[in-house]
Order: C-alpha cells, then structure tokens, then sequence
DNA sequence: AATTGGTTCTGAACCGTTACGGTCCTTTCA
DNA sequence: TGAAAGGACCGTAACGGTTCAGAACCAATT
C-alpha cells in the first residue's frame, strides 16, 4: 500500500484516455461534450477521489481570484468590536454576496510593520477602510496591480473613494450647538495618528492628523466654532488610542477636570460619546441640563440613548465600496462618492445651564 | 506608445540578465544573494513597475493559500447582524492575525445551491459554523482535500469539531426551571431545517433537524422534562425562521395565544429571548413574576437584561476552531473539542405565579 | 463527389512562480 | 599547495489548470 498523490485533471484524463481540455470542459463548459462522456468524467472523478479543479491553478490561469481583500487597520478582530466598522462589513459583504465573491479578511497587524500579508493576498481587489494615511499597509495595496476602493481615507485622486464629508458634518452639528449657545466646549476624539497619545492635543497635531475621518471631524469644529468668535486653540481637545466606551469616560473625566465650566462635550464618535455620558452621570451631570453631549456614527446604541449625533449610513458605505470595487470595469477615471449624512437631535443636546453664555453675550 | 504586458518575475530576470531563481530570492530569500545584486533587484522592480511575485503564482507554486475559508449558512451579512456570530467571528479573526493567516468569507447562500464559492475558494482549510447537516456547501467542503474544522455540528469522526454540550447545558437549565416548579411550559426555537416553517413544530420534525445545535437544545429540554412528568409532546414548541427579537416575539405571541397558561418561555437564543420580553411587557405580564423567560448564548444584550441564560464562550469558540484548524500538523486523529458552558440565573425566571403548580402537586 | 456545417475532442502554449539539485568561483586552513 | 568549505548564482522541472486553433468524424446539402 503506497501512499498516493492525490489526482489532477491530467491524471484523470489519463486514466480516462481523454485529453486534459476534455476534462476541463466536463467542469466548465458541459455543452463542450457529449453528457456520455462527461458523465464518465465525474464518475471516474468521483471514483479517484478528484476534488474538481484546483482553485489556486484556475486562478492562475484564469487571473481571477474570485475575491477581494479587505483591509483594516486594527488588529482584525477590533472590526468585530466596532458597530460602525460591523455595519461597515455588513454592507461590504453583503455587495461580495450579490456577485458571488468572497471577502478575504486580510491581517494587517498595526505593531508590526509587516506587510507581506498584503503582498501574499491573492485577490482581485482591495477595499481599504479607515486607515491612517501613512500606514505602510496601504502603501503596498496601492503597489498591487489591482483595483482598490478606499472608503473614510483621503480622495488619492489615483483609486476609487467612498465616504462622507466628515468636515460638513460635524460643521452642521457645530452649528446646532453654537445656536443653542454653547460657546466653552471640549472634545474628546479617537486616534489621530499611529502612535498612541492618550491626552490633550495640540492644534498642530490635530492638522497634521493620520486618520482622514478624524482630523475633518476636528477640522470641521474647529472651522465653526472660530466662526462664532471661540478661540479653537484654547479648546480643550482629548486623544484615546482605544475606541470604546471607556474611554470615552476617561477622556470626558479629562476634559471636565481641565475646565469644570464647559457646557457641551463633543465626542467623535457614539462609542465615545456614550461612555462620556457614563462619566457624566458619575459625576451627578444631568445631560443636557447641565452638559450637552454629542457623538457621532449613528450607531444603535446611540439612538436608544437619545444621543444627539450624526447619522451616517455606515452599511450603504460598505456597500458602495463593494459595488465600486466589483464593478471596476474599465480604466474610467476614479470615481470619488459621498453618501449622505443626517443630523440627530436627541435629547442631550440643550441649551447652557441657566443660558449663562446668552446672557453675557445677549443684546 | 503600446501597451505594455505588465512585468512579472521572468522579464526583470531578462532585464537584469540574471537568473529567475535569484530574482525570487531576492524577495523571498535575501540571504541567498549579494546585498547589492539584491538591491539592484529591487530597484529595477520599481523602475519597472513590478510588484513583487505574484501571491497566486506562489500560491501554485507553494501550495500554500495564506488564508482559511469560513462557511455559513446563511446570507454572508447575517453573520454580522446575530451577536453569537460575531463573536464567533472574532475568536476567529484573532485566531488568524496571531498566525498571519487570512480570512476568506465564503459567499454561500443559502437559496441556489450553488457550490462553486466553494470550490473556487482558494484557502488551505476551512471553518464550518453551524450549517444545517444537509447543507450541499458542507458537502462541497468535505470533498476538498484541505482540513476542516466544524463548529457546532455534529461530530462527522472525519474532521475536527468544536462545539458545546448543547444539550446538556439546555438540561440544566431545564432542571432549574423545574426546581422552581414550572410544569406548564412553551418554547421557541430557531430553524430547525432549510425549509421555512414558521409555526408548530411536531415532534417529528424536531428529531429531524438539520440544525445541530437546535435539535440538542430542544432534546435536552425534552428530556429534562420527560424525567419530571411532563408529556413533551404537549408542550407548544413554535419555530422562527428569522433569528432576530422580532422573531421572538412573534413566536412567544404564538405561544403564549395557544396557551395563556404557560408559566415559563423557554427560548433557544437570547435573540429570542430579548424578543419574547418585549411581547411579554405587550402584554402586560411581568417578568418573572407572571412569566418566566430564558435565553441561550449569554450576548451582552442578554445581560444587561439580567436574562436567564447559558452562557457559552462565543469568542473562544470561534478561537478554538481557528486554532484546531491552523495547527493541523499531521494526520491526527480528528479531534473533538467541547467548551464550557454557564448557567445565568437572571432576574427573568422565578416560580411559577401563584406557586399553583406547586399548590396543585404539592404534599 | 464535393462542399458545408456541426459536434466532439485534441495538442500545444501559456499563466508566474518556487523547489531542487546542481555549478562555479573564492577563501580558508593544514 | 591542495583539499575542503562556503557563498553566489543558475537551469530545469514542476505546480494544475485554461484556452484556442484546429483535426476528425459524420450527416446533410449542392
């Protein structure tokens, strides 16, 4: 008894005594041959244990991988973590689902800066989300001689974009907050660059910001609340690393401790956010009544809290990216698209306590 | 100007009048050639505009993907919408990133019964999570020569497998809403097979479930309450189709129309579960007062809601099989892999109302 | 009898790479 | 000074398919 190699399409045609195109057309174009024979084919394949054709040969031969990659900056489990980021998935498997593709998770550990598992990725596409912009990850996506979709990152002018305008947004949201008074404010927001800096943030840190999403955010803020005579560069201005509701509350503490006097807590995210109000209620703030607090994403979590936020459609946008990716069909200029955004005004969103600022300011 | 054929591994090695052998180890084995060869190697492979080997060539070549395959039943975006998925999801995906592997989401829908996603899959192994036992995509999958791991199925004795004792742990929960003294119970369950059947499920049909984990959980409850008197063929058991709240309930409706005498509502998830609350407060019956309410999975949901449950390790499942499967060194017998479970008493189950049954059975 | 057309099957080229087993040329050391 | 060791590089043979231009055959038409 001998340990036997596991058959091919040329052993089987041997076996056979047909041709290897005989074989191959049995599996890919039946109408190629008579059902007699083609019958006799996958018998005899069944009979040795033949798999069908080899995936990795008809994808080197065929150039077509029948996936797309996508890529992440976290660790690859943090997207399981991230209701923006699952919804993100969702809407991106949900495109690779209509067209038969299958999405390929690719592990883009943000310590090292390994990037072999990009090269290694045997795909006919990237979608790259949310990555900072100087991440070596993406620089070897751009290398890779396929179609690339990037969502929530910078338009390269070179590969097709989705994502929102973060920056109109959040001026949007600036605005109902400026309307309502709020003139003395904080922010707490997610990582503005690879290295990890939990605390304050310097105005040129947040322009010279790695994470496109971010640094608009901020930028967007920064823009309406100059407009209203608020001198951004004395706005405190919190950094987390880690996205989660902790540290939102950790960074909201930091803010509160700084300058016990703001009235509104803008967070750049609903996760944030939502941990923020954890902190404010420790702190026996009623929200709004004595703190605004605002996030933003639109997450579930957020409209069962009543979160004044900014409501993107997160699914749509991973859908987009998979439509624009799968549908990459000839060399037309890069197409850049941006999806709608929708201000919520929950319920904890209101006015300073007592209007103090109306007052000093009042006619 | 033409179009010129991209560059590949064969034409650098032309261009620099050297071997292919040492371009391949330039990239792949730097100690087997001069610094300077290598780096002149590189270089022309930029200004060529070569991007390195290509990852399906290598994978030929190497027999070796880079990347394990994930098999569901359902649509592919459910996975990303049910909270056990996810985490199973997770463990996963951490599993991978801690051995450099990627991820390969199987499109598999469940309508067509189209197995090419399957086959055309390039991946080294594969993970199956919890498709029906019927499922012509497991089937597919059994056929490929590459190792498999299945995850709350049954043990096929081929491939390795990890899971929980569902129907042990579905017992135990059983036995402690009978020591609270419920008698009079009802069920709901999620599909039980590829068929829609939203409603009454007999007897029969739950011995033949093609779902595993549902099959055991209801027979461990079956049993639970055989031993304890009760004729189970009695016993309402509605089936959901959907796995969301609104499926739950629906079905504790149905239930609870067919028998308002129901002291408890035992269901197969916390999806369920959180569903079956909400009609229950429709209703006007407290929890656990007038109705007692379980759930199986332990989701964060579940917990905020003080729900009694099971709880099972979603996250190191999902660890579990990613690890089973990437350490596949040698031809082992297949392994079988059993987590533990928890049982959550909550606040949702407390003795029957009244204590009747009590009062009725009692000394 | 020659032409046409349609099936059915074949042969050879090709996809881009890496594994394997060399060869050749310098050093090093006794 | 010759043998052994080691570094640097190369040629060939896969890896397992798909594709495309025909060849062979047969029936029907001209």
């Amino acid at each position: 008894m001998h340990v036997r190699r596991p058959a091919t399409l040329a052993s089987l045609a041997a076996e056979l005594g047909v041709s290897r195109t005989t074989v191959s057309n049995a599996y890919n174009r039946p109408d190629q041959l008579s059902p007699e024979l083609r019958r006799r084919v996958l018998d005899t394949a069944r009979r040795l244990g033949y798999p069908g054709p080899d995936p990795v040969a008809r994808s080197l031969r065929t150039r077509k991988a029948g996936a797309v990659g996508l890529l992440l900056t976290e660790n690859l489990s943090y997207a399981f973590r991230d209701p923006a980021a699952i919804g993100f998935l969702e809407g991106l498997a949900l495109a690779c689902e209509d067209a038969g593709t299958g999405l390929l998770l690719v592990p883009a550990n943000p310590e090292r800066e390994d990037v072999a598992s990009v090269h290694r990725a045997g795909v006919d596409g990237f979608v790259v989300y949310s990555v900072p912009d100087d991440d070596p990850h993406l620089a070897a996506v751009l290398e890779r001689p396929v179609p690339t979709v990037v969502c929530d990152q910078p338009d390269l002018g070179t590969v097709d974009r989705v994502g929102i305008d973060d920056r109109g947004a959040m001026y949007e949201l600036a605005q109902h907050l400026i309307s309502l008074g709020h003139r003395r404010i904080g922010v707490v927001c997610m990582r503005l660059a690879r290295d990890r800096n939990d605390g304050f943030v310097t105005p040129d840190r947040q322009h010279a910001a790695h994470f496109h999403v971010q640094r608009n955010r901020l930028s967007g803020l920064a823009e309406a609340f100059s407009e209203a005579g608020v001198d951004w560069s004395q706005v405190p201005v919190v950094e987390r690393f880690d996205h989660n509701p902790s540290s939102g509350a950790s960074g909201a503490a930091q803010v509160l401790d700084r300058d016990p006097q703001v009235t509104a807590l803008i967070c750049t995210s609903d996760v944030l956010a939502l941990g923020a109000m954890t902190e404010a209620a420790r702190r026996g703030l009623r929200v709004p009544h004595d703190l605004t607090v605002t996030g933003f994403d639109g997450i579930r979590g957020a409209e069962e809290a009543g979160l004044t936020t900014v409501r993107q459609p997160v699914l749509e946008k991973g859908r987009a990216a998979g439509k624009l990716l799968l549908d990459a069909n000839e060399r037309s200029r890069p197409r850049s698209v941006n999806l709608a955004t929708e201000l919520m005004i929950g319920n904890t969103s209101g006015p300073p306590r007592g209007g103090a600022e109306e007052r000093w300011f009042g006619p």
